[in-house]
RNA sequence: GCUGAUGUAGCUCAGUUGGUAGAGCGUAUCCUUGGUAAGGAUAAGGUCACCAGUUCAAUCCUGGUCAUCAGCUCCA
């Protein structure tokens, strides 16, 4: 079943036998306006990327934004011609818009190089200043396959051939170029004012590893070129917030040759890190969960039982112990079911909420592998909660209040995709409408946005997932709300009910986190490493003016300390402007210098990171106001 | 894992068309006691990612390995 959401946010539902493509243009005619993205899998395409994905898409408002989307989308094809008038044997493949530029997939044997995109860069603006219209011609069926079969062009073959049947076939023509085409266009090159390329990288036909890898060219293009340059300009800002630049430069943590995907926590990293988990315990405690903690390593029967031995052992790391096979944990849940299992429960008990800040170990792709962000060890904020089948709607909306309440403590924006059944799946319909109907409506009460994969939840049961941006714009998700209905099976876990009878519990796993490793990383850029001062490694920096300030510094740093402030003194041969510069680009929320004035008066002089303006205050003043931050966690 | 690029001092980088390397920052020592983003001097610090091969000679050429980066695939 093909959904869409509406901008306005009516739901339309498409007629069994539709195809996806073919019920967005439908719609898409039927609108004022005409309908130039979509957002699929969260991501921003072109309409025709959808033609043979069965799933849900959301139509973007691009109030104004049309124009510069079909400009992208031009911008693809000048691409394309430059590429074929440039070299021979290169067959295309496909060449959308997307969020910030275009890109093109193409096939051909030479390897393209830096140097090769500054030359088609040149000729794509040879195309621009040749200023050609850009044609729309409908043709039939026939008519598009034979004109691309003499061309050689056996993607574009394929593609036509996988168009449902009354799909509309239409081809754009600039110049001497043709291409497949469902539009919309700018209507000449001359359009195009400012274009970049911006680099060329493998993408498997059709995204499926099992296809030929093609060469991608990712490129940008813009009406003027100021907003090439501004865009160009905010790449380089978001890149100065990279957490793998910070997290180097704020000394938070490091990763070695030694263990790739195995993250280093530093000093600074601990601190935000426990303030993390410490914070984890204090909204846990209130929303009614308890903690356990069970073993990293467990024997392969248990792995056999959950069925982890059988679907994920690829992911997963080996040991033997007194010859017998053991597993290093890639989920937390097979030991909370083993905690579960050591009592009777009452469906009084119920729901049981057992959480678990979890090591686990997967062995991730080395090509995957990225800061903090995807590591191959990492601590899930996981929890397991058991519950009646009655229960999952109440408690689905506890986890988003207690997710919402986590996010919005960080200043976070999120957005929810909601999973449904895949192909490959357990368990009964009703089971599965259950339970997915229970995520659904606890979405819906709650107000909040969200997308629907089709036929991308796990094979046990269906799932919300929260998906945080960092600094560029790319997604990472990290809370997840998964139901299972598995593992109680499969672990024979039961409750007694009111009927003093065995009945079987129904089970999530969620977490809000993700993991701790990945959403540090979120919040480095998220923060651009200046942290609020609750989270901040070194709260305050002291700066003594000369020698003789030494005392009165060090005395305030242990009044301090000792009431459990991170605080440090500079005491270092230097003058005030060089060590309040270093404690700016350390990014430390308070810095305060004393001198003579500060002496004779009991007081201290304040900055804060990032501001100019400085103030005088008492000492017992400040610490209260730094006091006051802390307890609320304010931002700045 | 796949495609492409990269790997030189703690950090950011320059350099050698084959003759074992340099800057700035940082660090150490000394001078300087200076009111809000860099005071001065001196010194230490590198098997040029790792392993082979070619060569009189390899950081540089060739091959392999590892890691990192951008994508793809996959995922917290």
């Amino acid at each position: 079943m093909i959904k869409i959401t509406m901008p306005d946010g009516a739901i339309r539902e498409a007629e069994a036998g539709i195809s996806a493509l073919d019920f967005a243009k439908s719609i898409s005619n039927s609108m004022a306006k005409k309908v130039l993205a979509v957002k699929i899998d969260n991501e921003t395409r072109d309409i025709t990327t959808i033609l043979d994905k069965d799933c849900s898409v959301q139509f973007l408002t691009f109030d104004d934004a049309d124009g510069k989307w079909a400009l992208r989308h031009t911008g693809s094809h000048i691409l394309a011609q430059a590429i074929k008038r440039l070299y021979k044997d290169v067959q295309l493949a496909i060449g959308p818009a997307i969020e910030n530029g275009f890109y093109y997939d193409i096939d051909m044997d030479k390897r393209l190089t830096e140097e090769d995109l500054a030359t088609i860069e040149k000729e794509m603006n040879k195309i621009v200043k040749e200023n050609l219209k850009l044609e729309r011609k409908t043709v039939s069926r026939q008519e598009a396959l034979d004109m691309f079969k003499a061309a050689g062009e056996s993607y574009k073959v394929e593609l036509i051939n996988d168009l449902p049947e009354d799909a509309e076939i239409s081809l754009y023509t600039q110049g001497e170029f043709t291409d497949l085409c469902a539009g919309p266009h700018v209507i000449s090159t001359g359009k195009v004012k400012a274009i970049k390329l911006q680099s060329v990288a493998g993408a498997y036909w059709r995204g499926n590893e099992n296809n030929k890898m093609l060469q991608r060219v990712y490129g940008t293009a813009f009406e003027k070129k100021e907003d090439l340059d501004a865009y160009l300009h905010m790449l380089e800002e978001a890149a100065k917030r990279d957490h793998r630049k910070l997290g180097k430069e704020l000394d938070l943590f490091s990763i070695h040759e030694e263990g790739p995907g195995f993250p280093f926590f530093h000093p600074n990293g601990m601190v935000i890190r426990n303030e993390l988990i410490n914070y984890w315990r204090e909204v846990h405690r209130r929303y009614g969960y308890q903690e356990i903690k069970t073993p990293m390593i467990l024997n392969r029967r248990l792995w056999e039982q959950s069925g982890h031995w059988a679907h994920y052992k690829e992911n997963m790391y080996f040991t033997e112990i007194d010859g017998e096979d053991f597993a290093v944990k890639p989920m937390n849940c097979p030991g909370g079911m083993l905690v579960y299992k050591t009592q009777q429960h009452s469906y009084r008990d119920l729901p049981l909420r057992a959480g678990e800040l979890g090591l686990v170990h997967r062995h991730e792709l080395s090509g995957a592998l990225h800061g903090l962000f995807r590591v191959r060890n990492f601590t899930q904020d996981d929890a397991h909660i058991f519950m009646t089948p009655d229960q999952i709607e109440g408690e689905i909306q506890n986890v988003i209040n207690l997710f919402d309440e986590v996010y919005s403590t960080f200043g976070l924006e999120y957005h929810a995709e909601l999973s449904t059944r895949p192909e490959d799946s357990m368990g009964s319909d009703e089971m599965w409408e259950m339970a997915t109907n229970g995520l659904k409506n606890a979405l819906d009460n709650r107000g909040l946005d969200y997308i629907i994969n089709e036929g991308d939840g796990a094979f046990y049961g269906p799932k919300i997932d929260f998906h945080l941006k960092d600094s560029i714009g790319r997604t990472w998700q990290c809370g997840t709300i998964q139901l299972d209905m598995q593992l109680p099976e499969k672990f024979d876990l039961t409750y007694v009910g009111e009927d003093s009878q065995k009945h079987r519990p129904v089970m999530i796993h969620r977490v809000v986190y993700g993991s701790i490793e990945r959403f540090i990383g979120i919040l480095i850029e998220n923060y651009a490493g200046a942290f609020p001062v609750w989270l901040a490694p070194v709260q305050v920096k002291i700066l003594p003016i000369t020698d003789k300030h030494m005392d009165y510094a060090f005395e305030l740093k242990k009044k301090m300390f000792d009431l459990g402030y991170r605080v440090e003194v500079d005491d270092r041969n230097e003058k005030v402007g060089y060590k309040m510069r270093e404690a700016q680009v350390k990014k430390i929320p308070y810095m305060l210098v004393v001198g003579d004035q500060e002496v004779a008066d009991g007081t201290v002089n304040v900055r804060r990171h990032g501001e100019k303006e400085t103030s005088t205050m008492k000492v017992d003043e400040f610490i209260a106001m730094l006091q006051d931050k802390i307890v609320t966690k304010a931002a700045k």
